[in-house]
DNA sequence: CTCCGCTGATCCAATTATGATCCATTATCG
DNA sequence: CGATAATGGATCATAATTGGATCAGCGGAG
């Protein structure tokens, strides 16, 4: 089994493959007016049947992305990376059109203090809640689980600190992280040893948090930040 | 909230994965449209058997919240997503509806951090419209003209940070300025004698941003905003 | 003990993906 | 020009995926 196949993956398929193109137009790699690679090419490069890739590529036709030409090939439209970015921005432009980065920079401004305040204000209850998102994130057998849990952990902690405005506030973080194009980011980052780590920092944050140590807490949910901002950004 | 509370009481009942799967709808885990994991994955996720998966599954279809396709897998119903948006976006009147309390312990974790950014970041018309927001305050003649001038001065100082996402939650909490309880608290709080001593930290804080002293920022605008608390809240 | 709910297993039906084959059009090169 | 290769277009039988449904068994609550 190739790890890299998309069959096995949640999320193959056709509407996959719609995205990954449609990723590949946006972030440059197939400018306007180029061509794609053949057919035949891209069905090995994305692991799909032909015909599956077919169906992708007749969507992104009907969508006016690209156009096709029987012995040419096909080729990227002039104003698809223009339509491609607006569409990005009118979707998510909102409270959504945050970067990673952005989004990132506010956790850390955010998390580690309210973790401070969840040492003395969380109760057995929550302490029990977090021990189970561990639980389950420790156990879980593919990434997308493993980020749900570990989502659900942040969201504990946060509710922890028994600000209800924090736990909105956070609530509108965590449905940009839920974005699929933050999803695909997460997903890249996330390797069995980094996720090795990110089990043993959540521990270590429980764990302060257990001990009531407001200081220890603060600082290992920053250094996990930290951590986990220099995975999915680079340094 | 509850829902992990009930899952250990070897009770992991069909209730508690609905509560489970309707969190992960509204906390944008699974978003507009987008496809669940298919039962036999959501089984193992949750530890639960496919038949109570299923029956969980059964009680959010009928209340629309999913719809089912065989062959296809079970997708979360655009209504549903509406709702969750809806959250999102109203974000703001969830926030007037904050304690004047939990929105000061918020400003206190954001703001002074904000503004060590900002002592890195600031432009020189960032600085300048700090300024003129000082100048204005200053010479305001009653108390409603000097809380605006003061909250454009903090708006001015988060917006320095040139962090896009971090402008739009503050913009959503500094919204509640028009709310009359909030201001009817501000008011009663603002003696002649108090607002000198906001003027003076303003002008402190003013200064450490334009000197590029980070440190020195954050401590003056925590000093600032500790007092504030302190005045509207009482110790 | 009985009743109710959960489990695990099995089979079914709808949908989708696959792999192979052949066709139509265009590009390339001698 | 003409032959050949390359490329998109189309179809079909088969396999895999996925929700739908049922049943016997098990275990705790009443």
């Amino acid at each position: 089994m190739d790890a890299l196949n998309l069959r096995d993956r949640a999320a193959s398929g056709a509407s996959a493959v719609v995205a990954l193109i449609e990723q590949g137009i946006a972030d440059g790699t197939w400018g306007p007016g180029t061509k794609l690679p053949t057919e035949r090419e891209l069905e090995k490069r994305f692991n799909v049947s032909r015909n599956t890739l077919r169906k992708s590529l007749r969507v992104l036709e009907e969508q006016g992305k690209i156009v096709r030409h029987v012995g040419r090939g096909s080729f990227v439209t002039s104003e698809a990376t223009v339509k491609a970015t607006a569409e990005d921005q009118s979707l998510t432009s909102r409270i959504i059109g945050a970067s990673p980065a952005e989004i990132m920079e506010l956790r850390l401004m955010v998390e580690p203090q309210a973790a401070e305040l969840a040492a003395g204000r969380a109760t057995a209850a929550d302490l029990h809640r977090m021990e189970e998102c561990l639980a389950h994130a420790e156990r879980a057998q593919d990434v997308p689980e493993f980020e749900h849990w570990d989502g659900m952990l942040h969201v504990a902690i946060i509710g922890a600190a028994k600000n209800g405005l924090l736990s909105d506030v956070y609530d509108a973080i965590n449905a940009i992280r839920n974005q699929p194009e933050w999803a695909r980011l997460k997903v890249r980052s996330l390797t069995p040893a980094r996720r090795a780590v990110y089990e043993d920092q959540h521990r270590r944050i429980v764990s302060a948090l257990k001990d009531r140590d407001g200081d220890q807490a603060r600082a290992a949910l920053q250094e996990h930040l930290l951590q986990v901002r220099t995975n999915l950004l680079g340094s």
